[in-house]
DNA sequence: CATCCGACTGAACGCCTGTTTAATCTATTG
DNA sequence: CAATAGATTAAACAGGCGTTCAGTCGGATG
């Protein structure tokens, strides 16, 4: 994919791989024109091949999704830590993609949602392996904690998102790129050492839930 | 606040408050026709008293602001944890104003981002304090890892809002609260106890941005 | 009282949007 | 070659939107 700019497809696939990038740049709100004008066609064309809007985004949902069911995106939670730093560092490749799924998760489209409850079974999945290894501390409640560290990647992007000026273009190469740079180091410090010295927190919260104070309301 | 719904109050300050309903139910796409309703107005009135919607806009982000900045969110990162749960249970009554903030940051809005930068501040402040008492483990980069802090925190609140079906109206009382169900005890698993059980991942992260390997182009 | 000014409304305007329609072009088929 | 079906387009359509406008009301002011 993205080897072929050029005329070499067929219009409706000219047209998907289009409307993919102006989703992923501008956002859902770019117009059925904008994306006709990137693919070299005109407005009608693109109804009269997937019939509405909607029709195009649920083609382009399924588009991206069947591409990264096919490349397995599990290499980035994979348990070997070169092999994702590797990977990582050739991501630029699935910049569009990600800008579209990214897009597709800030508005709550089913696209995001779904890619992101995979991202949950597979972080919960790769916690026990690791937990049943030795590699990952046990946790009083393994699938809230999967879904709070799926959550707290996803989400990191959304913000990292948000951060960029409004109506502006975004490059999603340098985008993930600085992604990556920005959080992995901290991220890697929380995991590997945590934040607190003590268990002060902790301990006070789980007395909190197990005898809530009677003041809140 | 929140104890004068009725006739009471000038028309421009009712059309303000229900905006920052409407804005933090419904997202910025509302109709200017649906906050003029919600106000027992006409349209007209509205553009008559602030110009345009992008005006509106920017009286509530000014008015919200003004309430947060009068009212302190620094509770919420308060070294003292009983002090914390005991203000989020009360968080209720902040939950239109969350919500307007919620949707501002979704969308990149400067509202959020400068309420964003002042968390991020605020919990470098906090950590530089807790690891001169001790409580807090020292970091390679406290920047980085302030800024990473509090966008976990705030791109956390970006999924659960993701996570709600689409267009539907989002109770945010409901909405904080399961926030901090889910979330509240992963986290502070994560930052007492940390997730590995040995630093490799680190260690080899360290390795590797010291001396990058030549395959990564 | 006359006047003036801001609040306020209902209706209209103009723009942008997704979509439709009628017509043209292209290529395959019998 | 004739014919049919699909690809494609320019133009128009219809609806929703933010906004404007002309006019009414009510209270303050001289």
């Amino acid at each position: 994919m993205g080897s072929t700019d050029s005329t070499d497809l067929t219009a409706r696939a000219r047209i998907r791989d289009a409307a993919v990038v102006c989703f992923g740049e501008h956002g859902f709100k770019v117009t059925v024109r904008t994306i006709a004008e990137k693919a070299g066609v005109s407005p009608g064309l693109v109804i009269h091949h997937f019939g509405s809007k909607a029709g195009l985004r649920k083609a382009c949902d399924d588009h991206v999704f069947a591409i990264i069911h096919e490349a397995k995106m599990e290499s980035v939670t994979s348990p070997d830590p070169m092999r994702s730093f590797r990977h990582l560092s050739h991501l630029e490749e699935f910049a569009p993609l990600m800008a579209y799924i990214i897009r597709s998760l800030q508005e709550g489209g089913p696209l995001g949602l779904a890619l992101h409850e995979r991202m949950v079974r597979d972080v919960e999945e790769y916690l026990a392996a690791g937990e049943g290894a030795g590699n990952i501390r046990p946790s009083r409640d393994p699938r809230k904690r999967a879904r709070f560290l799926a959550n707290m990647i996803s989400g990191s992007l959304l913000m990292a998102l948000a951060e960029r000026p409004g109506e502006e273009r975004v490059d999603f190469s340098r985008f993930l790129q600085e992604w990556t740079e920005e959080y992995m180091l901290p991220a890697l410090e929380l995991y590997c050492e945590g934040l607190f010295t003590d268990r002060k927190m902790l301990d006070a919260y789980l007395m909190y839930v197990s005898d809530p104070p009677e003041e809140s309301r």
